[in-house]
DNA sequence: CGCGTTCTTGACTGCTTTCAAAGATGGTGG
DNA sequence: CCACCATCTTTGAAAGCAGTCAAGAACGCG
């Protein structure tokens, strides 16, 4: 059950920071507890808010609890690209520098909630849990960047819905072949390089193929395998495991 | 004068590691040495070498210091991805974690020369610099994105060829309109998406309209205020300065 | 039930790719 | 010094994928 446009709290997203980070490093009980203190002192925006202005100052790193945002540039005649997602158990503007301006605009897509990360300076496993989180964010940006210089239409959805599939998986939030997909097509346009119409069209051809459904923001990978086979799409593997 | 192509140390490239860290943070004088001593212990790479494999262990962080390296992920099928290239100053593989593997193949362009960082624990200034070097490196990631995404084949040649340019003059590298370019039409293709035949076809266009010129490796960029006019090309802005 | 947003669809245009082959270019060895 | 070879650049014609413009259908919300 997912409650997407909401800001009630679904069982599925309790305490998504502490578990996805500890999945990322072993931590240790004052760990959790730590986060899970962090987490209950939660923040909300609504859907369509900017969370973070490209340019402007950062505030404290946060983390995603609730919700999708995503990082976007706006070219001066609108045209928009959006660079990333930001799902649940994502950290925000993680490496703090002195001075250090956003380098991105972050928008949240629909209802969000966020909650500070622990100020203290971290444990060592916390402090590897963060990198590794970081490593993650990075290797996602890469496989983008591959995405829309390599992929055509359809191997860009697929290779996507399975990232997408996979970082949800990752937190708790999919099922073996579905997940809740809380954007429009033309986000998904925005995101991958396309226009809504081919997106639209796109999709139905990989519905009528069986590759997939999609209908009121449920996702369902009908032929993960097929989808798989097209888009040689390798599991993010942030360390040796 | 360029010494593309050679071992050769320009008078240009003499401790540009030091000169691109000290314009990134105010360095004091042991750090400059400290640095100055790391660029004397060179290595050297052939062109088209792999530098850094894509899923191993990654070694100890490096430098350029001369010649070109890119960042590039390879398909099954054989495609390529230029995900960034690797300029003079430029540091391999900052962040250590545990474990940690490349998250992609780094490969010389033409010969390159690198050294060690100080595996000192450095100073509160050379953290500084290292983290603004860091936070350039994920500011050009985000460009590229949104020139494959969303710039036209036209727009990506003139938004790649002023960020080249800008980088390569912060290392005293490029004089006002020209800089040196060691990298084949199909490099820069697998970079910006295209085809090598497009690039040369998009790039004949722009010569005849006045805007570059391109021989031997060496680009001239004739009519800057019209390359920036097309592509709202902002220059980088790591900190608030 | 009505309105705005999102999704669909059609026809047409056009940028980019593909395939092929002919010129340059630069380095090497005779 | 020039022939030769590999690599890189340039060019042409044809096909294809994706974009544009426009309008109608469906959906969700109040």
């Amino acid at each position: 059950m997912h409650t997407v446009g909401t800001f009630q709290i679904a069982a599925a997203e309790m305490d998504v920071l502490s578990t996805r980070l500890a999945r990322l490093s072993p931590l240790d009980q004052a760990d959790i507890k730590l986060l899970q203190h962090a987490e209950a002192g939660r923040r909300f925006s609504p859907a369509r808010r900017e969370m973070v202005h490209e340019g402007e100052p950062m505030g404290e790193p946060e983390a995603m609890l609730s919700g999708w945002a995503c990082r976007q540039r706006i070219l001066e005649d609108g045209r928009r690209q959006i660079l990333a997602f930001l799902l649940p158990g994502d950290l925000i503007g993680l490496c703090r520098r002195t001075g250090a301006v956003a380098a991105t605009t972050v928008m949240s897509v629909n209802d969000v909630q966020t909650c500070s990360l622990p100020s203290a300076r971290p444990s060592e496993a916390l402090a590897e849990a963060f990198a590794r989180s970081a490593a993650l964010e990075e290797h996602y940006l890469y496989a983008q960047i591959t995405r829309l210089g390599r992929l055509d239409a359809r191997e860009r959805l697929a290779d996507w819905l399975l990232e997408t599939h996979e970082r949800l998986d990752f937190v708790g939030l999919a099922s073996r072949d579905r997940f809740p997909l809380p954007i429009t097509q033309e986000m998904l346009a925005d995101a991958l390089g396309l226009t809504s119409v081919h997106v639209n069209r796109t999709l139905q051809g990989m519905r009528r193929d069986g590759l997939l459904t999609i209908r009121s923001g449920l996702v369902v990978l009908t032929n993960r395998v097929r989808l798989e086979q097209m888009t040689d799409h390798k599991p993010a593997r942030p360390y040796s495991a």
